[in-house]
DNA sequence: GTGAAAGCGCTAACAG
DNA sequence: CTGTTAGCGCTTTCAC
């Protein structure tokens, strides 16, 4: 082959010039629809395809949106971004989807990437690492429209789509507390996570509003893995005074804990009750079924698209971030409550 | 801020010509040190960045792979475009990921997108729907390298990843005849998907060679979806000469396999012994635990890059498709092997 | 209706 | 060492 059909190349065979192909392909008025024809059928026939780089090039606009998340392997993302390229495509918009893998040099040339050009705004969920956030106000700075969901930075001014993790955990401890419990502790992330600081918040006040007394050793964080989760189980349950109920900053770590119970022969719910957060499908397959706070997948996907387009698309001048914050919906299974 | 800085800005601003500051910022020889200097501190001062589409456009090439596969929350498919990435970082090229949700015509615009000069080359999973090839024809024609991977097309020509599911099938189904099972029934996939069809065919082979019938009415074909596998498991249980083991064409089937099993009563592994495809994670944490054999995601991601790199930075003319047929693993655990 | 020309931001000869 | 020129493929005035 050599190389692609242009624009140049249809003009020349059909003697018109560039301008004319232009205007022919992209349906604009001014051409006699017999040009227009002649156009078109050998675009079709030579199976021209117009060069994306090009007319971005000119029209400084991508119709394209970056992504960045940790990790595409966890169901909270997938599902997300399936839900941010309904309503792209929606609105005419392409996705490049990038990831860091929890690593925050990753996040820095991802964003370098997307900012070079690439994309006409960004939504993006920090990485585990993130701690420095100048590669996000630099992006600013330039212009480039920004939007977080989920792991975001408070300290930015940006738009945002979060769910009220604080509300949603203290609603979880509160189940507990109603199922029985009188000692729980609770399984956080990664510690600079915005997100687990969140769900500490309601911890707290759920059981301060309980009259309970809030127990530093009962509050373990750690990184994502199931194994961290499991071996933290066993030294919470190796104390002398246990905890009668868990609450579990994601299912993935709640398997790890329920991996530890069943090693310990510690029954689940009986002897302790456990809730955690994402609502996963697996959640339903597991035994014990596991109670689990679900996110609204669908809307953190649809609204991150609506403010991102707003900023890229702003006629106006200036546009406020706006922050959205989602309800959750606690779903109650088996590893709560009482067995009948 | 009105526009990105380019290159002319810098220029303008130090009185050298645009070529100059190009040099400089590539890191070319023939340049003044003071020179070079200067552009790279102001480049900085100003957090220059090159427009790659800019970039592209004059070379003719991205340096970024398209991705295109059925859906990113498939644990299969977002752990290959992992190891996919980790490759392609390696070789100083990204991304960009696209997802068909199983449908055919978000197979051809994404296919269409990603020719658009978008991307190098392409690797793709085909959809479920995809039973016509000429979008991939044409790719080939227009000489834009591309590999397949896991879900191919047998017809066309090209760089190919596959793992011998053939091979993987029929030890699979041997295993279930070494435990016992007399009557082995197969839930496969959708019907054209060319992964199912060599299941089937191992599945077959391992049935005739331990001298068993192959009954028609044991081979069953679905969509993806976990209830499906769930009510068919339903009518394959209230025949009168049910089966007693049941091979699953993936792990997420299997899970509704297992479902409908547990509401029949029917005990796994003592009364039907199952064994599925893919080896996902919630393999080992759902109890049974089940059996099932593991591919070499890592290898096929690498190999995937592999062979497209191969293609796009061919110096030698021609370069013929080379197709890798990887060796899988069977991984047993309870759900297939008798309870001690 | 159509064409010529300029330009998007950058690279790549080719002079000097 | 540095500048000039042309051009990647396309859109967009502005003439005619």
């Amino acid at each position: 082959m050599g190389h692609q059909v242009t624009i140049k190349d249809i003009a020349k065979q059909l003697n018109v010039s560039v301008a004319t192909v232009s205007r022919a392909l992209r349906d604009l008025p001014d051409i006699h629809p017999d040009t227009k024809k002649l156009v078109l059928d050998l675009a079709k026939e030579w199976d021209y395809q117009p060069n994306l780089l090009a007319t971005s090039l000119v029209k400084s606009k991508t119709k394209t949106l970056g992504i960045i998340v940790p990790d595409l392997g966890y169901y909270f993302f997938s599902t997300v971004i399936k839900h941010i390229e309904e309503a792209a495509i929606k609105a005419g918009y392409s996705l490049l989807i990038t990831q860091t893998q929890e690593s925050y040099e990753r996040e820095l040339t991802n964003i370098q990437n997307l900012s070079r050009g690439q994309v006409d705004g960004i939504i993006i969920s920090l990485s585990r690492e993130t701690s420095n956030f100048e590669h996000l106000t630099r992006l600013q700075r330039r212009g480039i429209p920004l939007v977080f969901f989920d792991r975001n930075c408070e300290d930015i001014q940006a738009s945002k789509v979060m769910v009220d993790n604080e509300q949603s955990a203290y609603e979880a401890v509160k189940h507990l507390i109603e199922n029985g419990c009188k000692r729980i502790a609770f399984l956080a992330g990664p510690k600079n996570v915005s997100v687990s600081n969140q769900r500490r918040l309601g911890y707290i006040h759920a059981l301060e509003e309980a009259g309970l007394s809030v127990d530093p050793s009962l509050i373990l964080h750690s990184d994502y893995y199931q194994d961290t989760a499991r071996s933290q189980t066993h030294l919470l349950m190796q104390s002398d005074n246990r905890p009668d109920g868990i609450l579990v900053v994601s299912d993935r770590l709640a398997i790890g804990v329920l991996t530890a119970l069943k090693e310990l022969k510690i029954r689940v719910p009986e002897d302790v009750k456990m809730v955690s957060f994402n609502n996963e499908p697996i959640c339903q397959v597991i035994s014990p079924t596991i109670t689990s706070v679900s996110q609204p997948l669908d809307e953190i996907g649809r609204i991150s698209v609506e403010l991102l387009l707003a900023q890229i698309e702003q006629k106006t001048g200036e546009s406020i971030p706006k922050v959205e914050v989602l309800k959750t919906n606690l779903v109650v299974r088996e590893s709560s409550t009482k067995r009948n």
